[in-house]
DNA sequence: GTACCTTTGAAGCTC
DNA sequence: GAGCTTCAAAGGTAC
């Protein structure tokens, strides 16, 4: 990807990440500059609403179809075609200072932009959310995410790791400095966390633009990959701040235990006596994933929407509207939230989750239809895996 | 209780 | 190397 930093060699982002998506979307915005009119503008919001309407009404229409059904009506037409001209009226409408509707349920601390005059706080974009959220923490927060993914690191910031591709554990020290978080999850953070520019985010409002604070809410705020050696038995950070990346294999998920003492000791509940699960180191996330986790909030409270699957099919249209800079921040994102889970987890691998949530479903359905014939990914797998755990539910 | 839906991207896997 | 598969998040929905 060219307009990111060659990072010295650094293949871990895709190179060819936007390339197909900058020539339909230079394409689209030559289109848009010249057919875009106010009145586009009221049609557009009023389709979208409706969109957002339709799929909080299940019984008037139901289906993914019905979804995909407005997802061709604007997709193209929307955002991509007409973002700049929203941009420009939003920006008159409020002043260019659009206040990002709350993201209810998560605990905020307000941190002054050094990179704003002064070093106060901006209107709202410079609002830096910490988060302790239920599910862990991002590394998104603990990458200080700025423009200085694209510029020398300020004099402040831990040199970009992606420089350093023989860094070695011990090193990751330096990251400890963004995770002392007192046990409430709140606490000093440096002030480079927030994004240095403030750039106008391209969407809102179910699916046509409007500038609002460019901050990264909470779930950047804080890495989903704390320093390893900081965790605690549990896989929990010193503070009492869950470890993101390790799980529990319990719950949704039905991940197998996970061999790696090194990191979390079983994690222990008080009332259960069942035998202790092990944790699951997950994988990172991706440049799409970081954007949806940073804009759920977002799209729920601007559409009034619960169900995932409808709100990601508005974050995939908005992911798309995105500018090339805008996308760029969050493939950065990933990129050094994937280089964080390496030096974290040198020896994890995606093939450590891989096909533990299939297939126990395509085993049960060769048990079904071939009386227990093991399935040949399973096989596989459990030839390939160095010792193979038994789930629970074979045990 | 669990799978599914829905999105994109990364990585694993198969051929 | 191409193409396919799986997982990552999220929470409502269906069984």
């Amino acid at each position: 990807m060219p307009q990111l930093n060659g990072g010295g060699g650094d293949d871990l982002g895709a190179n060819d990440e936007m390339i197909s998506f900058k020539d339909e979307g230079e394409q689209d915005e030559k289109i848009q500059e010249s057919a875009f009119t106010e009145r586009d503008l009221a049609d557009l919001k009023s389709s979208l609403v409706n969109e957002s309407e339709i799929s909080q009404n299940p019984g008037a229409v139901t289906g993914p179809g019905a979804v995909r059904r407005g997802q061709q009506d604007d997709q193209r037409v929307y955002s991509d075609k007409h973002r700049d001209h929203l941009d420009d009226v939003s920006k008159h409408q409020d002043g260019g200072a659009y206040k990002a509707p709350a993201y209810s349920g998560y605990p905020f601390l307000m941190l002054p932009d050094p990179y704003l005059p002064n070093g106060s706080m901006s209107p709202s974009s410079n609002k830096v959310s910490v988060v302790q959220q239920p599910h862990g923490m991002h590394l998104t927060s603990l990458l200080p995410y700025s423009n200085d993914h694209f510029n020398p690191s300020p004099p402040h910031l831990p040199a970009d790791m992606s420089q350093k591709p023989s860094v070695h554990r011990h090193q990751s020290q330096d990251l400890s400095g963004f995770y002392s978080l007192p046990p409430g999850g709140v606490g000093q953070i440096s002030p480079s966390m927030g994004w240095q520019s403030q750039p106008v985010y391209p969407i809102s409002s179910c699916g046509f633009r409007q500038p609002y604070s460019s901050s990264l809410p909470s779930s950047s705020s804080y890495s989903r990959f704390p320093h390893s050696l900081m965790l605690g038995p549990s896989g929990m950070h010193p503070t009492g701040i869950p470890h993101p990346a390790i799980v529990p294999s319990t719950g949704k998920h039905e991940h197998e235990q996970y061999d790696r003492n090194m990191y979390a000791k079983p994690h222990q509940e008080p009332k259960r006596e069942k035998e202790p699960k092990k944790p699951v180191i997950k994988k990172p996330l991706n440049a799409f994933m970081l954007y949806m986790k940073e804009m759920r909030a977002k799209v729920i409270a601007e559409c009034t929407l619960k169900e995932s699957a409808a709100i990601n099919q508005i974050l995939g249209r908005r992911w798309h509207a995105l500018t090339r800079e805008e996308q760029a921040k969050y493939y950065e994102l990933a990129r050094k939230e994937r280089q964080l889970h390496m030096q974290l987890y040198p020896s994890w691998s995606a093939r450590d989750n891989y096909g533990k949530k299939k297939r126990r479903k395509r085993e049960k359905q060769q048990d079904s239809s071939s009386g227990g014939k093991r399935s040949a990914f399973a096989t596989f797998k459990e030839d390939s895996a160095p010792a193979p755990i038994l789930p629970m539910e074979v045990l």
